[in-house]
DNA sequence: CCGGTAAAGCAAGTTGCCTTGCGATACGGT
DNA sequence: ACCGTATCGCAAGGCAACTTGCTTTACCGG
């Protein structure tokens, strides 16, 4: 039951998107009464989390390549390709909820990890010598990441890989000139 | 009445948050009966952007000193201002949530204007050759603002004008190493 | 003073999220 | 076969957003 209902949930927020997706639709597309969905997830937004949560991680790689440029512009596509997608969409409306209660606590650890994907690239970058040894790696993490999550969020702009890469040169290289561009990759 | 159901809507916004602020509330608070809200403002959404637009647009500054870093970071200064207090973080939040209807056709063009703010600022400084004249100003605004954005709505870290700063360092030098850092300011 | 229109009050109802109490069913151990 | 426990189905209800049909008030021109 637990699968057939996470499954319906998925394909709900998929084909309907987020707010199509009711408790009581999902429970009549898992064939299941809408108590028992309460019952074992409590809430709407603890079933959502749990139907979109582990599948978002598996998505995101952790590329080494040895250059910072080419790990960052990896890392962005991959979190750009996923942010595109409805579920991706969905998981980010649903961190960004103003809802108190249990998800607020969970909140900040949670994007916490992921910002560290991002983090541990650049501090590899630093060590190689790539990037100015006093870079601040969660700052470059979030100045990457937020232009993304404000897409979605706000203007519901397109992503696609294109502005990821956008993004990681300007964060690398600056708006203000430089000799010799493209440095490294 | 307007100014009444208005007044309280901002006092019920600034107090209790945005999930506090129920339409029963404010239609209590200011003395008025709830159909009356409803009729005039259609949508509980409605009525939040109404009590909280036009005091979004005062808040910015235009700055134009002549500098490109200092233009920025004062603007930036003054965004992470707004979005810190209450007001400021509940626009956000209304502007993220994945309503759609009415707001959905508003939210690009909105989000839009408020960007090009920033986008003056950076035309400006390529102008003067302060930035790479490839500089892509609509970017260069997004990736200032998304971070304070993603904060807010993602993880409710805290923002100062220290953190707007260092963004604007950042996307202006980038994370690369240079010769001398603070060039111009 | 009177008739007309616009706005506000009022009551009742719909839907979606969520809770609770109760009865039925299923499963594992003895 | 029997008991305990966990799970599910079901009915009913609360709360908040939102709607609707109807009445009443308020104001404005004649």
């Amino acid at each position: 039951m637990r699968q057939a209902v996470l499954a319906a949930t998925v394909d709900l927020l998929t084909s309907e998107g987020l707010t199509g997706t009711t408790v009581a639709a999902v429970a009549r597309a898992a064939g299941v009464h809408e108590t028992s969905v309460y019952r074992r997830w409590k809430t709407r937004e603890n079933l959502l989390l749990d139907a979109l949560g582990s599948h978002a991680d598996e998505a995101l790689p952790e590329p080494d390549t040895g250059d910072v440029r080419q790990d960052l512009t990896q890392l962005m596509s991959a979190v750009a390709d996923y942010l595109a997608s409805p579920q991706g969409a969905a998981l980010l409306h649903l961190g960004a909820s103003p809802d108190a209660g249990s998800v607020e606590a969970a909140r900040l650890p949670y994007w916490d990890a992921r910002l560290e994907r991002g983090e541990d690239i650049v501090r590899r970058g630093v060590e190689r010598g790539e990037l100015a040894p006093d870079t601040d790696a969660r700052l470059v993490a979030e100045t990457l990441a937020g232009p993304l999550f404000a897409r979605v969020l706000l203007t519901g702009a397109s992503l696609d890989r294109g502005l990821a890469r956008r993004i990681v040169d300007l964060t690398l290289d600056g708006a203000r000139p430089r000799d010799g561009r493209a440095a490294t990759g």
